[in-house]
RNA sequence: GGCGGCGUAGCCAAGUGGUAAGGCAGAGGUCUGCAAAACCUUUAUUCAUCGGUUCGAUUCCGAUCGCCGCCUCCA
């Protein structure tokens, strides 16, 4: 049994789909222009593993989520390059794929772009007009929040008291609005070259939050299991999702909401001006593997800030090399027939903690305690070279289940070598029955240098990349 | 000013009203020709600080200090 903190009820609920057996959920990406920064990619990688559990919990999934392909910044931006908004877009959008299969996260089947889906927006705001929640003013279209009372639902924010707070900081002359709370939907151009599309609600280009509505009621339904994102969307975006949605439909937009929770670096914001703003380009310049960076970003819960350092990283980077070696070695262990029930149980526990983390509002830090202590169980029967046919098949089952999940051991299957190191290395297996040290030892440095790591073992020598 | 989150060993951290998971690093050992890997042992009388409630608090309450986020445009 699956529970979830939902945002919107402020609780853990139990997860239980519109319709049994299948889970319909929204994932807001990033902007195309912010992609690549490792806070993002921790969103992104906990959608996966929400993903992938409920999969691993039999429910067929259906995933849809967005990168931001419109909004003031990509137009001023493509303006300033001399360039159309596809192709201004369209390489973030491919970094942002490469890097995403990189971190092994499973693509969505549904991943729509708002600037494909411009009549979808215009329908709604014509719905929203229709009925009383959206106004006109100056050729753009305000959301009137005065029209929708549950307003603040989801964020818990009382906005009159916080707009009188905080109101030296509010310029509200600025704007054409019947109130300086309401959020536009429909925006007129500033100027002729400004791209812009024209509808029946006038020549301009959609606000912020109205893709998001758009978009995930066109594939998921008016109605939808989950949405999920970042915390900082809670306010304004998702309230106004909210809005938006269950204003033009008078429906229930979304059961549950889960947002994630930021990530820090070095115990600080991450941002440019601190030059703490790390991509997972830049970590893979550093040398850092894709698998140790998920492995680090999925290794504390979703909905706890995760401090990043280098140091962890390092440390998440010999942890992911211990569980791929792990695997290789269970893969290649000679088993005698039978099965040890010590073991069986150990096995069999380890499965149904790893699902009780899981189930506790999807707590991957108890889940890879439990991975982490099978391993060390089975490694020490490695060791012993006691290995039980039945056993091993079991493991091998059980890692493959929260590998389904986790996405963090790596292939089991090495590579294979070229010839010219595996004539080093049966030259130096001639050369150490010799008891011609120094030259073994010549060749294993040699092929350190090439990244290749020798092991003796009583069954032979284990090669594997660094 | 309003709202929320966090502060656990050198690092990343889980967690609970009943006496501190896991990973990395460190120390000692086993194995090895030597390594590597793996295993074994070990590493917080203590959970920011100070009070309170309780038979008992790291866990609940209050205060203090520190860090992070939202409250405005933009994703």
């Amino acid at each position: 049994m699956l529970r979830i903190h939902n945002t919107l009820s402020g609780q853990l609920e139990e997860f239980r789909p519109m319709v049994e057996g299948e889970a319909k959920f929204y994932y807001c990406g990033p902007t195309v222009w912010d992609y690549g920064h490792i806070g993002n990619f921790r969103s992104a990688i906990a959608a996966d593993v929400l993903r992938r559990y409920l999969k691993f919990k039999g429910l067929r999934v259906t995933h849809a989520m967005n990168l931001t392909d419109v909004d003031d910044r990509i137009i001023a931006k493509s303006q300033e390059a001399g360039v159309t908004l596809d192709e201004y877009t369209s390489k973030y959008i491919e970094a942002f794929w490469e890097d995403f299969d990189a971190l092994g996260c499973e693509r969505p089947e549904i991943a729509p772009r708002a600037t494909k889906h411009i009549p979808e927006m215009v329908a709604i705001i014509e719905k929203l007009k229709e009925r009383g929640h959206a106004y006109q003013s100056d050729g753009s279209i305000y959301y009137r929040i005065k029209s929708f009372p549950e307003y603040g639902k989801l964020s818990k924010i009382n906005l009159a008291g916080n707009i009188d707070g905080a109101s030296e900081r509010v310029d509200t002359d600025k704007y054409e609005k019947e109130d300086a709370r309401d959020f536009a939907l429909w925006k007129a151009p500033n100027n002729a070259e400004e791209p812009a599309w024209d509808a029946a609600i006038g020549r301009g280009r959609p606000g912020w939050h109205i893709e998001c509505s758009a978009m995930s009621m066109k594939y998921l339904g008016e109605t939808f299991d989950l949405h999920l994102g970042g915390i900082d969307l809670v306010f304004p975006h998702h309230e106004n999702e909210i809005a938006q949605s269950e204003g033009a439909t008078g429906l229930q937009f979304v059961r549950y909401w889960l947002h994630f929770e930021h990530l820090k670096v070095e115990g600080e914001t991450m941002s440019k001006s601190k030059g703490n703003y790390y991509t997972f380009r830049d970590l893979s310049a550093k040398g850092f593997s894709a698998a140790a960076v998920r492995y680090f970003l999925l290794s504390v819960p979703c909905r706890k800030q995760l401090n990043f350092t280098f140091d962890a990283l390092q440390g998440a980077e010999k942890t992911v090399a211990s569980l791929r070696d792990f695997r290789a070695r269970l893969e290649e262990a000679r088993t005698e027939a039978g099965r040890d029930e010590g073991l069986a149980t150990a096995t069999a526990r380890a499965l149904a903690e790893f699902e009780a983390g899981m189930d506790d509002d999807l707590n991957t830090s108890v889940a890879l305690a439990t991975v982490h202590d099978l391993t060390r169980q089975v490694n020490t029967v490695l060791a012993r070279r006691s290995l039980r046919e039945e056993n091993k098949r079991e493991i091998i089952e059980a890692i493959n289940s929260f590998d389904s999940v986790l996405n963090v051991f790596g292939d089991p299957h090495p590579q294979i070598l070229d010839d010219e190191v595996q004539k080093l290395i049966d030259e130096r297996q001639e050369a150490r029955h010799r008891r011609e040290f120094d030259r073994g030892d010549e060749i294993r440095d040699q092929l350190a240098e090439r990244g290749i790591i020798l092991e003796d073992t009583k069954d032979g020598v284990r090669w594997k990349r660094k």
